[in-house]
DNA sequence: TTACGAAGTTAACGGTGCTCACATTAGACG
DNA sequence: CGTCTAATGTGAGCACCGTTAACTTCGTAA
């Protein structure tokens, strides 16, 4: 009872708007977050929400960046400092089964054009960014830090994308965390596994 | 002149619908291929297209599907049966590019929930993942193919939707190259770089 | 030739994003 | 304490969308 006064103009719209699209995303998917539908859900006319969002394109992408920030905490929580291969593996798997368990924020989030000028899409995205470079750098000091931290958030987010579609049977989240860990494990053995001997990388 | 009578109803729509779709699509991406603008460009009534596809979603398939058929011979193009890591990283290139240089067909056909009951659609994916595997069993004869054509899969379909979504930089296509194809040599040659000599997988 | 059924048309319903002119009111300033 | 202003919410309305239903046209097979 100490958040809203409920009796002026609204109290504090923006964070209503923001909070009635995340649950209509959640409910019923891209589709049922329409602009209208959110002021409906507030308890407002169609067109207050303009007042807080240039458009339905800065509304979700507000929502997109709560996301982008949820997932940053999710995967440090797995493991704080993750430093080996193992460690790093738990939090693929983490990634992947955040975008299972909330697809249409995923979508949101990564799944359409995204507005460079917004900034918190940006900051959150390079958290992301910089989460994954440390593990790497960690995990593979000798390593091209850069390409592999590259390469490996592309793995991951790929095998997200890839069970999202449908590509690949995410029945079950033990099938899917067992390929994930499996897939890592086996990107990062390949070399030894190339005919040549030792599998150097041939040019 | 021997294609299109043009006289009497249409000829065949369908196919003249498919292509004014794929026409919108590239030309103002995803939200200007409207099933009316699809029927106007075709030259007709707003309500036909409904005599040749259940819905928007049906007729979206549709050109999702002739991008699987595309994706798959940009692919074979690049090496008919490409069977070195390098060849792989090829493969791979010409993956992102064409996620690049088409990227709202692209959406298109991974971006959203595909409708698991249209034939066309599993089976050219098939093909894709197929195509794949083959290039994993010759490169890596001695590696859990399943597993290595997944992570391949992944992380090549990763680089074009991190690239897409302006996550990593795309504004030249030399970059990119550059980029996916280091990404790939880091990612393989990842064991060589940890800390324990030799890098063997711990568990 | 006629009757049928596939393919196209017109009209309409409810929903959408967005804009503009207007009403209300919170809070700063005298 | 009163007043003015700028922010915030309203209502009506535009153009568009997907989809359906009842109707018309017309090639084709009996």
């Amino acid at each position: 009872m100490s958040t809203a006064k409920a009796t002026y103009h609204h109290g504090d719209l923006r964070a209503a708007l923001l909070r009635a699209a995340t649950e209509l995303l959640e409910e019923g998917g891209e589709t049922a977050l329409s602009l209208r539908a959110v002021a409906r859900r507030a308890g407002v006319s169609p067109a207050a929400p303009y007042r807080h969002y240039a458009d339905r394109e800065a509304l979700v992408s507000a929502v997109a960046a709560v996301g982008y920030q949820e997932l940053a905490e999710r995967l440090a929580a797995v493991h704080p400092e993750p430093a080996t291969a193992e460690q790093l593996a738990g939090v693929a798997v983490a990634y992947v089964q955040f975008a299972l368990e909330r697809p249409a924020l995923f979508r949101i989030m990564f799944g359409e054009p995204c507005d460079r000028d917004n900034d918190e899409r940006v900051v959150a995205t390079a958290a992301v960014s910089l989460y994954l470079r440390g593990i790497v750098e960690r995990a593979f000091p000798r390593a091209d830090a850069d390409a592999l931290a590259t390469a490996v958030w592309a793995l991951v987010h790929g095998l997200a994308f890839l069970h999202l579609d449908g590509k690949l049977d995410a029945s079950s989240p033990e099938v899917v965390a067992d390929r994930v860990a499996s897939a890592i494990h086996a990107v990062l053995t390949a070399t030894a596994a190339a005919p040549a001997a030792g599998g150097r990388w041939r040019r």
